[in-house]
DNA sequence: CCCTTTGGTTGAGTGACTAAAGTTTCGCGC
DNA sequence: GCGCGAAACTTTAGTCACTCAACCAAAGGG
């Protein structure tokens, strides 16, 4: 672990905060909040039970229903009981609400205004240095 | 402008999470929200205003007021006014904000723990990479 | 001196989030 | 097959961040 200049911190800190608020700007073309595009997000194709999203989601199941509400409230997204288990509520999107995602994912140009500005080259690094500073994230899940 | 993979958003998605949470984690050990750590930060030597401060933080003067507020309530920021022009209000750091302010600091290990990973040579690589990408990035302010 | 602008606060409203207390359904042990 | 605890979701109550519109007070220029 070497020492890490206050000007690189500086410069990652104003990276995250232009990502973040890209991404808000993005979520509001569609008329969306960040967490409820991010949610959008987060649903496969068939279903998912309102308890693996707030899982993903890494919040409180209750946020999780009043978030599928408000979704649900504007025909984004349905609640299809399952089947099998009469208690679990299974989130699926609803055309209009692939619509407004794709409007969102097209709204958020981070990715390619930005990250596009660097060379093939430049990106491979980037992602490797990445790789590396992210190296053991998920050995707490 | 280059191709931007898939992958390499989900990197910086991930990293830009890994932030957030590391500060947010950072700024509640000393019992604060981000948003009132983030303040305490902009807070320079001899106090600055309200709407300057709304300024730098991008935000409604309303929203300032309230932030500090909260922030005076608990003893960790005073308002106190400008001799020269009654109108403004000029808010500065307690001793025991200070105190806080340092918490939160330490408590904020992202920078060591994370962009300690890389080498001193990678670092370097790293902030010219993200010059890169921020390149033109404040010609709007 | 009005009159406008500037600096800040108030009030109303929304959304995200949490914690605690429901409700319904499941499934296990007996 | 019944009772009971656990699981899945909702409801309620509360906090905080944030915005917008309306507001008050001081400044400053005609």
């Amino acid at each position: 672990m070497t020492e890490v200049t206050d000007a690189l911190a500086q410069q990652v800190w104003d990276f995250v905060y232009a990502h973040d608020a890209a991404y808000d700007r993005a979520a509001q073309t569609a008329g969306l909040s960040a967490a409820q595009a991010c949610l959008l997000e987060h649903l496969a194709g068939d279903g998912r039970a309102m308890g693996d999203l707030a899982e993903e989601l890494l919040c409180d199941a209750s946020n999780v229903t009043q978030l599928v509400s408000r979704l649900e409230a504007r025909g984004l997204v349905a609640r299809v009981p399952d089947p099998t288990d009469r208690r679990i509520k299974r989130v699926s999107i609803t055309t209009a609400g692939r619509r407004v995602r794709r409007t969102v994912r097209q709204a958020f140009e981070f990715p390619s205004e930005r990250l596009g500005l660097l060379t093939e080259q430049e990106q491979r690094q980037l992602s490797e240095l990445l790789a590396k500073v992210l190296a053991p994230d998920r050995p707490l899940g």
